[in-house]
DNA sequence: CGCGGGCTTGACACGCGTCAATAATCGTGG
DNA sequence: CCACGATTATTGACGCGTGTCAAGCCCGCG
């Protein structure tokens, strides 16, 4: 069940193209990337806070997060990803892992060396400028849910993550019309967002007795896209989704 | 007052050097950077959100800061910068800006244009590594931050934040003795904090109360050190201060 | 068909926000 | 060197948003 490897480097070289063209000698390079396959179930980590990787894993299906664990029990998560996204590229340069990923639903990933990368970085500055930018962006997004968990009430935060999810699955195919399969629980989602579960849940009913979204069995339906991102102040600027922009 | 270019990139590359060691033909490049210097005034905006910046900022001197302002006046804080710092070296790839820069104190600031700094990294992969590391790091305490807004109890957040800026200017010998001059109103650490100022004010004197830290005129003396770190479960690794990292 | 994880709901408590009034501090100009 | 206005810090009273605890429910899976 694990996918070539050519398989898998096209969609990191899609996720690339959606940045920047890329020339045929850098598409060749890339291609050559020697790369490992993986399956792997729901729930388990991928790298552990500590650890000192040598490689980067490159999510094909799947949804991962990336989080920390506090003394008592308490878990903060900082970012879901999804297929084509690289939830670890920053080991490349940090030697120590200063939290943790792990799969939310099974994925299939591809393991990429770090002295591939590297050699790669250096020989193609423009692939490098890519990747850099796409942490850049990952930095984006976690300074919006500082202040989605900082400055915004709870409804407006829940309302927050629901939009920038549809929006991020809609760039890569994986949603439209305003819906999606959504993997996480309602603990998922306060563990993001700084909140107790039943809180999340309190704001889900909300959300839903006023129409603005349909969640059900894994299914979200945003109903009133236009009023659930005004009730939120949600502006996808800091997505950077916009094309050429290295 | 502008300090000549040399001193300005002298700044530069000591901090580069700090990560790692630079060739004579990577630290004659980066002295060859064209470079403006300028002297700004407290709380004076550097760059603002949507902003197209054509160059990056080098702080010189004096502190700044990264904000978002929401509706209702409601300010976060995304992170504090201090001389060594280019607070907006994300600008370099990502074209537009989501946040905006602000001087805390006043600064000394030198302009690099976009242009060599691409040249730059283009030219010298082992500097663009160095500065993409510098922005990964700049990812690392968005996320400590986040935990701090989202899972700690304000005590535990004000002493981390307290703690982390110890480290930070200590790394750069702007502090010793777990002391620092802190030029930051309650309201200001409040808005990095998720905090109203009254309660940072509150928590600071429950800090004090307790003997574990002195406040006054804007000097900051941390009278236990142990104390503190414990209380708010500081471990440093996250500012990834280790040498010879990438 | 029974088990278990996730969802839902209610009751209650508390941390933190808000409002407001006063005191300390600082920069600035006379 | 002092007076003044403007921030900033401080404190108390009060309320609300969210956490906590606990119980029951639903549904998928073995």
């Amino acid at each position: 069940m694990v996918p070539t490897p050519a398989l898998s480097l096209n969609m990191l070289i899609r996720k690339l193209e959606s940045i920047s063209r890329l020339s045929d000698e850098e598409r060749r390079a890339i291609e050559r990337l020697p790369i490992t396959g993986r399956h792997l179930a729901a729930h388990q980590d991928i790298v552990r806070e500590k650890d000192r990787p040598s490689q980067c894993c490159l999510l094909l299906e799947g949804w991962a997060c990336r989080y920390q664990l506090l003394s008592e029990g308490k878990r903060q998560i900082f970012s879901f990803h999804i297929p084509g996204d690289i939830p670890d590229l920053q080991s490349l340069h940090l030697k120590v892992m200063d939290h943790s990923v792990c799969t939310v639903t099974q994925a299939t990933v591809a393991f990429i060396p770090h002295e591939a990368l590297r050699e790669l970085t250096a020989a193609f500055p423009g692939i490098a400028a890519i990747l850099w930018r796409d942490t850049l962006v990952d930095g984006a997004i976690f300074r919006e849910w500082m202040t989605g968990i900082g400055r915004r009430s709870a409804l407006e935060a829940v309302a927050h993550l629901l939009c920038e999810l549809y929006v991020k699955l809609e760039a890569v195919g994986l949603a439209r019309d305003h819906a999606y399969r959504l993997p996480l629980t309602q603990a998922d989602l306060g563990d993001a967002l700084g909140l107790s579960n039943v809180h999340v849940n309190r704001t889900l009913r909300d959300l839903r007795d006023n129409g603005l979204i349909t969640l059900h069995g894994g299914k979200l339906q945003i109903d009133r896209w236009q009023e659930l991102t005004g009730l939120c102040d949600f502006d996808a600027t800091y997505l950077h989704l916009d094309r050429g922009a290295v």
